[in-house]
DNA sequence: CACTCTACCTGTGCGC
DNA sequence: TGCGCACAGGTAGAGT
């Protein structure tokens, strides 16, 4: 369930590692499952993209964001291969005999003997090619790692909406999933259900924190960890998926919750609803 | 505006 | 063993 740390990885991975994405030529486009290319992009077809070179790779929230340049370049245009993986997706480079696997959707045949891969077997996972990469993500909230103090409280208290479902709205904040959201949460002490616009100074800054920090924590420890279910990188949950088990903290278990369709943890006597302020002190 | 429901998908894990 | 089914969840879009 790549989430902002697991996205951030995989597009460091491309760009930084051996072999790297960056300068690779596009020789031949293997479009596997039709569904997989989002039409309403500004966009004709992404089998048009051989002779493209990459020339950046980048994230914004959950979304990689791939650029390339044309052959014979005299405009300097680049345009952007937007990739969102979803729940199952994965994008990786491949020598060129491992260009296909059974959940294969798209493969990109690139110079230097490698295949840039996008496997998954959900079939959630969508790719736009794009051309104005700021119109695109125009109805995208600040990503959750670049968002400053300041305009994250000013956001918070412009809504009265229940925490979780708000954390989730990539409208709001750009690459938190469901992992991420309760994580946060816990580490701030705050019900999934509070609302948005009653929290105290304190708490807001609690929640910035505990967002900034849990994602810096999962960022560097290359994504999560979580027993048995899903394992991108080494950060440790502390209660998704961990209904049941006690809370690191105050030993109490763990629970599970609906809030807003979505399975929710918490440590009940860590993370109280506010009482309702209705008499003095 | 805030919330809920549904659709999209298929691998997994449970109960029987 | 094998079958059926609920479940997982990011997002869009429709409905309350």
């Amino acid at each position: 369930m790549p989430e902002l740390p697991e996205v951030e990885y995989i597009a460091r991975n491309l760009r930084d590692s051996l072999p790297s994405l960056l300068g690779r030529l596009i020789q031949k486009v293997h479009l596997v499952w039709n569904g997989v290319y989002s039409t309403g992009s500004d966009s004709d077809s992404l089998l048009k993209l051989e002779g493209y070179r990459f020339t950046s790779v980048n994230r914004h929230g959950k979304y990689l964001v791939l650029g390339m340049k044309p052959p014979n370049d005299q405009a300097n245009v680049e345009r952007f291969l937007v990739i969102h993986l979803r729940m199952t997706g994965r994008l990786f480079l491949v020598p060129l005999d491992q260009a296909f696997d059974l959940h294969t959707r798209l493969t990109l045949f690139l110079d230097n003997n490698v295949a840039l891969r996008f496997d998954d077997p959900r079939k959630f996972g969508r790719v736009w090619l794009v051309d104005d990469v700021a119109g695109f993500f125009a109805g995208l909230g600040p990503d959750a790692l670049a968002i400053g103090f300041e305009e994250f409280a000013s956001r918070l208290a412009a809504f009265r909406r229940q925490l979780k479902p708000l954390l989730l709205d990539q409208s709001f904040l750009a690459g938190i999933g469901n992992i991420y959201a309760d994580e946060s949460l816990f580490r701030a002490r705050l019900h999934p259900l509070a609302i948005s616009s009653d929290l105290t100074p304190i708490e807001v800054r609690r929640l910035f924190d505990s967002i900034k920090s849990v994602l810096d924590e999962a960022v560097a420890a290359n994504g999560a960890n979580i027993d048995g279910v899903f394992k991108a990188g080494d950060f440790i949950v502390s209660v998704y998926g961990r209904n049941g088990h006690q809370c690191h903290v105050c030993g109490t278990r763990i629970i599970k919750i609906r809030v807003g369709q979505r399975g929710t943890h918490l440590c009940s006597h860590c993370q109280k609803l506010p009482e309702k302020r209705t008499d003095a002190n």
